[in-house]
RNA sequence: GGAGAGGUGGCAGAGCGGACGAAUGCGACGGAUUGCUAAUCCGUUGUACUGGUUUAUGCCGGUACCGAGGGUUCGAAUCCCUCCCUCUCCGCCA
């Protein structure tokens, strides 16, 4: 959520942000709405003066004995300006209700790092990790190596939930867990996170708080009943652990990092890069999310990006990184880096983690705030989420990485205490 | 699913129609004092919105907020209704 004084005070740079991105109509919008209810809230303040001057004034006059409770003086003027009141407090909520529904549907302001434009042509590549594995065979996609080595079973989750979703078997499962028990060691144990186990389902609230509602409602799993969503990635719960909280600056930064499952409907995308592992409905993933000072939150996300980093260095993938165009970065962030792995049997490029700063725009929708240290006040910390990384694309770059000639997949180094020893999947 | 209890400031907890933005305690902050890992004393201590003013974090007003929404009343933390949430017990269940 946008801040609307910042838009009153000067619309132009707001516009001029926003139109890197998208449309900015919506701003012009806004400033009317919001002039027509500054006005009528003027208006009814002083009315509701008014009245309160005349109950205090009866209070003091009982309570002195010069009225009795019954008598009540100018009745028909008061009750006059009651009229007033609840008619200029209705037009206020209506007009809070159309800002509110307006400003929850523009996104964030880009930073002024960021490129502007579209595509993904758009995107500069900043970094570059490793050059690209040459094979003296031809490598195979990892559908044809998870089904050889019995460890991918996609006939059987499609039995199960439908096409696009995976099930992984023996090995192949075991490689899910140890992958994201590395995965989570390494932020706990040397980055300085705290590890989370959120629920995996979350209220409407949280979904509005990220930014996830109202514009990607259709791409969401929802439980009617219960009204409840299927996370998408752990940064809803994660930054909703705050939600509707005032923190003691002292407390920051706040550095989380949760493992769950990701629900993802991904409606409309069928068709393309769908098959094997490349693009489920349910994958894994390690996130963090952390809670920063306004002034150190662009050191932060360098921090992070480092972080994910290191999981692919760790892992010996190549990657590369990208930053992303003020229309390509999502709904709620001001700057996002993208990191893509190699994959050599189906010879593309794929997007393994997202990490953005959010600056204070999930902090204003979730109303988060903190305590300044000193003095008096609050202020809205800034909110940055980054995968660390996605496990389902990771896992296939890995078995097409280190797949050998006789079809057998030699596993990288840190991976072997978690697999209990095992070296190569064969 | 059934029964009961409760939701008040950073926390604990009082208030149960008018002097209540709210006692008291704890905590935090500022100060005084004391030479000993502290005690004592004094003072301060919410947030949001909004008008004016200022270069301004500011200052001076106003309004709202005691789980949420509605009702009664000149006046509601307090009375009434609806909803939500939390806790305890029972049932069911991994």
């Amino acid at each position: 959520m946008l801040d609307i004084k910042l838009i009153r005070k000067d619309p132009e740079a707001a516009k001029t942000a926003l139109a890197r991105r998208g449309d900015t109509s919506a701003i012009d919008k806004l400033l009317l709405l919001d002039a027509e209810r500054r006005n009528i809230i003027t208006q009814l303040e002083q009315n509701r003066m008014v009245k309160n001057a005349y109950s205090k004034k009866i209070a003091e006059q009982i309570r002195e004995g010069l009225l009795k409770e019954a008598q009540l003086p100018e009745k028909e003027a008061i009750q006059a300006i009651s009229q007033k009141i609840e008619a200029q407090e209705k037009e206020v909520e209506e007009l809070n209700a159309q800002l509110d529904s307006l400003v929850l549907t523009i996104p964030n302001m880009p930073h002024n790092t960021v490129q502007s434009g579209g595509s993904s042509k758009t995107n500069k590549i900043v970094k570059e990790y490793l050059a690209i594995k040459q094979f003296s065979f031809n490598p195979l996609p990892h559908w044809e190596i998870g089904e050889y080595l019995k460890i991918l079973d996609f006939p059987t989750a499609t039995l199960l939930s439908g096409s696009n979703f995976p099930l992984y078997k023996g090995q192949g499962a075991k490689l899910e867990r140890a992958l994201y028990s590395f995965m989570l060691d390494l932020h706990v144990k040397e980055h300085g996170y705290q590890e989370i186990s959120p629920p995996y389902m979350v209220k409407r609230e949280c979904m509005l708080g990220t930014g996830q509602l109202p514009k990607m409602e259709g791409d969401m799993y929802l439980c009617e009943e219960d009204d409840l969503f299927l996370v998408p990635t752990a940064e809803v719960p994660l930054v909703n652990m705050h939600r509707g909280q005032t923190l003691d600056e002292r407390v920051l930064p706040l550095n989380y990092v949760a493992y769950t499952p990701c629900f993802r409907r991904e409606a409309g995308s069928y068709g393309k890069d769908t098959r094997g592992l490349i693009r489920i409905h349910q994958f894994d993933k390690v996130e963090m999310v952390k809670f920063t000072r306004p002034e150190s939150s662009y050191e932060a996300l360098e921090q992070m990006l480092g972080q994910s980093e290191e999981v692919l260095k760790r892992l010996g993938l190549p990657y590369r990184v990208l930053e992303l165009c003020a229309e390509e970065i999502s709904f709620a962030s001001s700057k996002t880096y993208d990191i893509e792995v190699w994959a050599p049997g189906i010879k593309q490029w794929m997007e393994v983690a997202s990490i953005s700063n959010c600056e204070d725009f999930q902090a204003r929708r979730a109303n988060i705030r903190c305590k300044k240290a000193a003095g008096k006040g609050t202020f809205f910390p800034h909110t940055l989420n980054g995968s660390a990384v996605a496990l389902a694309r990771t896992y296939l770059a890995i078995l097409e990485t280190y797949q050998n000639a006789d079809g057998t997949v030699t596993l990288p180094d840190v991976l072997v205490p978690y697999m209990g020893g095992v070296k190569v999947l064969q």
